[in-house]
DNA sequence: ATATTATGGATATTTTTTATCCATAATATA
DNA sequence: TATATTATGGATAAAAAATATCCATAATAT
């Protein structure tokens, strides 16, 4: 019962695309080098984030990852279900179907009572993660981040970052 | 992230021991046919449940399981972390400290935001199945099972089940 | 004595996780 | 226009974990 790696990278990299200057994108390798994770995997939950809609992508140089929404508007569940997928964290396979003794409930069948803790259980951890934003995380990480340490990370991004995405302006005419 | 099939089968298997007229033992071979799991793996949960101290063993003929405490003092917490163990369900691998630019932060060094975010969770899903014991769960399903089953149940555990465990008297003289 | 049971270890199978690689299309820029 | 950079999606591979199965051993009730 363990959460994959690729959880920590995509609130990783999230948190860190979300400090990144407005409009600003972010390459998969810039990404993958910051965090010293592989560049080809790291790639396979950008894409889930891309489609899940947290991100936005744009191809070719210069091109990479911006937020999808305000940092506000992001959980840090839903970047959790986007990497890991939507499925509840217990199962129940009903096992209790299986006595020998048959099956006999009231009716409506109520749900197991034991799946019905677990998915107690599930509900809680989503609670918390749901209460925490890209917003409010990047808040907590601005105390812990020295000073030193954040301008070397700007100067490093300002290097690795891509396009400076322009509000769109007519350039014919 | 999920919990691995042999949580369901332990949580059940409990309830039914909980169930179990006193002193009476029920073997791995009746718990594996009453809820219809393969009996060789099952017996791997159960060994896992014995060494923690939640189920009381006896070899032999009409041996098996025993519940080693009164219900109310066992919770689904315990049971689900004898079998799946004790690690926390969010494993922090420091990829802050992989930045080009170094790591640099207040000392003593904070906890990881992320990871402090994510044991945060760990510990609210654990909370839930903590405030529940065998004695609660054995309350609720109680109302479920209909009263005909109940007394299937009572009439198969009777046939199934092992020794009676009459407190030690001495036979001899 | 015999049959039943738990235990612990070894081993096997299946599934999931953790990757890697490549062909393709988009696109910024020289 | 040519080139380099990038995301995407698919195929594939390797490693790890989950899901088992089997057996030899010891305990013990009958």
């Amino acid at each position: 019962m363990q959460f994959g790696n690729q959880v920590e990278w995509a609130i990783h990299c999230c948190a860190l695309i979300a400090g990144l200057p407005t409009g600003k994108a972010i390459p998969t390798k810039a990404l993958a080098e910051f965090h010293g994770v592989p560049r080809a995997y790291l790639a396979k939950a950008l894409q889930r984030l891309s489609e899940a809609g947290i991100l936005t992508t744009s191809v070719g140089p210069k091109g990479g990852y911006t937020l999808a929404k305000s940092p506000s508007e992001i959980t840090i569940l839903m970047i959790v279900e986007a990497v890991e997928g939507p499925e509840k964290s217990f199962v129940c396979t009903e096992i209790r179907r299986n006595s020998p003794c048959g099956f006999n409930a009231p009716d409506p069948c109520p749900m197991c009572p034991i799946a019905s803790i677990m998915l107690k259980a599930d509900a809680a951890w989503r609670k918390e993660l749901r209460a925490v934003t890209l917003a409010s995380l990047g808040n907590t990480l601005g105390k812990v981040i020295a000073p030193e340490m954040r301008i070397k990370i700007n100067a490093w991004l300002e290097q690795n970052s891509g396009k400076e995405i322009t509000p769109k302006k007519k350039a014919s005419t």
